[in-house]
DNA sequence: AGCTATTGATAAAA
DNA sequence: TTTTATCAATAGCT
């Protein structure tokens, strides 16, 4: 829908590239509003250019962690009546795929075992801080990147350690 | 885009709708998939009607989950740019917000250490399984949701049990 | 960033 | 669903 038609294929040149992602970014964007309202849906977009400049969409009604949520219990659902439909009984499936599940969650087990021994290890806190190159998604200066949920007293003294900011 | 234009509010005649949402859902999913391929980008769409019918897009290269990482993470990133840009430098903010955040941390410790707790009580497993209306995502019979990342043999032993399915 | 010629998406109808 | 008349998005320029 321009001067021309294009084919989908990787634009070569960067400042086209970038032209045509802010673009068509807002066009997705405006297109999830339109939807969201007209059919009374629920959308949660999450995007990165190539460059690593982040965008997001949600419904106002909702937030992306709830919709994220809603994913995985959904895909959850899938996985399991994508089993159902394969016509297989439980009955029959259930020697082998028990076993398949109980290896996952002894390896969900470990992760979450050693996660704990980490936490411990640290007094119970796992924050960190540390200088990224977010491709321009802030300011050209230092981003501070602390883990989510985990705010973390002491990696803020690092940073401003990092940076010869006093602290009170 | 049609024989009328329409104003972007909620349409009413259910039938309608529903082919509204089909179409323009078919329409934002095709121009996630050309920015994909276009710029290179990273896109993730997470979507749900009015009826509870689930779709999702996520760019070949990466995954739904990936994504949702990398955007809190981000998120965690902008909140503090957020503070940098309020003007204000750590050093004069730095007493009141630390306090703050502190209790932040305190309260988040607090949810950890009872999930822990709850994980201890329970041996380590926290799987569960219930019947729910997932709004015609599946078939119409009984579904079955297990928290993801928490497969459990126990709550499949229950399932088949409830349902009078006999295990191995 | 704005401007159009074009292509693309889609509302209404079949 | 499929078709088609229209409206909307956008590619190439400035």
């Amino acid at each position: 829908m321009g001067r021309g038609k294009i084919e989908i294929k990787k634009i070569e040149n960067p400042t086209n590239r970038q032209v045509t992602y802010s673009k068509r970014r807002s066009g997705i964007m405006k297109k999830a509003r339109e939807l969201t309202v007209l059919c009374d849906a629920e959308v949660s977009i999450i995007m990165f250019s190539n460059t690593g400049k982040f965008s997001d969409y949600c419904s106002p009604s909702t937030d992306t962690k709830t919709m994220f949520d809603r994913y995985q219990r959904v895909t959850g659902i899938n996985l399991w009546s994508a089993q159902q439909r394969m016509g297989e009984d439980l009955d029959g499936m259930d020697i082998k795929e028990l076993r398949g599940l109980e290896q996952n969650l002894d390896e969900a087990l470990k992760v979450v075992r050693h996660r704990k021994e980490m936490k411990e290890e640290h007094g119970g806190v796992c924050g960190y801080v540390e200088d990224i190159d977010d491709g321009g998604q802030t300011d050209p200066m230092y981003s501070c990147r602390v883990r989510p949920n985990q705010p973390n007293l002491q990696a803020i003294r690092s940073y401003a350690s990092h940076h010869d900011l006093r602290l009170a």
